[in-house]
DNA sequence: AAGTTAGTATACCGATCGGTATATTACTAA
DNA sequence: TTAGTAATATACCGATCGGTATACTAACTT
């Protein structure tokens, strides 16, 4: 089982740096000192081993997500709860987050944009569920669920990237800012 | 000429819907109903015919973007022009912005991300250099032009991101939310 | 001991990749 | 009229693409 994980971890090195249709099998498994058929042994495809590697990370990701999302009444303190999350996640993650994020913007008709996008629903039922509870304490945010998820995770998004390119730190501060300025945008 | 116009219409097309390296030099030239030799004719290299795309669309946005920015003394004015001069151009030029997105967020050592790094540092200092001028009114902006040029995009993006997946439109309404969001992250 | 299975390597497959050598045509400049 | 140039096509290049047929080994099962 050593080298399905090594692959794993090659993997995940070349997609992120060079984008998943940059990197070809032979150039893996050079790397990751092995030969193609104990690869395809493993994972099938080029796509079984992506569609694993985000399996892997994404299902943390998403418990990690869905454990800070839970409702108590106290949506600014979730949000901040959430955001914490997630800098976290991308702090101990940094290689599988600038993949994910790359493969978000990937193109519709691309084998990673068409990987990632099933997972990305779940994802956002997560945070439409918070905003929809949410709105029977805050009428004004009625039937916009689907905005507010998707505007929150790209505030977050936003200072994350910042973060991928050493131009700041996820400290409490950026929390601040993240939590404090989509805030605005829904209250008022 | 018709060819070469033709050439760069069905490049952006699919290159925007399956990606730079999704796509062959044969599709591109079959779609065009032409041949390899005539595309090589005119922009040399894959990598030519992306570089033209980007410079034939990203100069106008540039100078959208830079028009816009002129700073007049009211910060929030000035913003809002430049959100909705960007929000113009992306109704005007979706199959571009949403490459250009794609190349934004794509790996690092990628030809997408390298094509279009030095047009987006000549962008950011234009909004850097706004936010420089504006900080003489406001003390508590010194230092920060990078930071804010990157969160005030991303800011905008985020909604240019929902009006591309179809979910909201570019109107009035969005430019305001951006705008203050972004300026709520600011001032407090 | 015999059969089965998981894991691995050698060597190969057809298809496609980006790119080009050569030739031809058509127009332009002298 | 002739020389040169821009624009195009046919046919091809070596390299790489994702993927596999075959065989061998080692371990586990009965």
């Amino acid at each position: 089982m050593e080298n399905k994980e090594n692959i794993l971890k090659v993997a995940l090195d070349l997609f992120s740096a060079k984008g998943y249709d940059g990197v070809g099998i032979q150039e893996i498994v050079e790397k990751a000192g092995i030969t193609k058929p104990t690869l395809y042994h493993y994972f099938g495809s080029k796509r079984g081993l992506l569609e694993s590697l985000i399996e892997q990370y994404f299902s943390r990701f998403y418990d990690v997500v869905k454990t800070a999302a839970i409702y108590t009444g106290d949506l600014p303190l979730t949000m901040t709860n959430i955001t914490r999350a997630i800098f976290v996640f991308v702090s101990e993650n940094r290689d599988f987050y600038r993949m994910y994020l790359s493969m978000c913007f990937s193109s519709p008709d691309s084998e990673p944009y068409a990987a990632i996008h099933k997972y990305n629903i779940d994802l956002y039922l997560v945070l439409e569920d918070l905003f929809r509870k949410a709105s029977k304490d805050h009428g004004n945010m009625r039937n916009r669920q689907k905005r507010y998820a998707f505007t929150f995770l790209g505030m977050i998004n936003n200072y994350v990237t910042l973060y991928l390119g050493n131009f700041i730190e996820l400290n409490d501060e950026a929390i601040f800012l993240a939590v404090h300025q989509f805030s605005h945008g829904i209250y008022s």
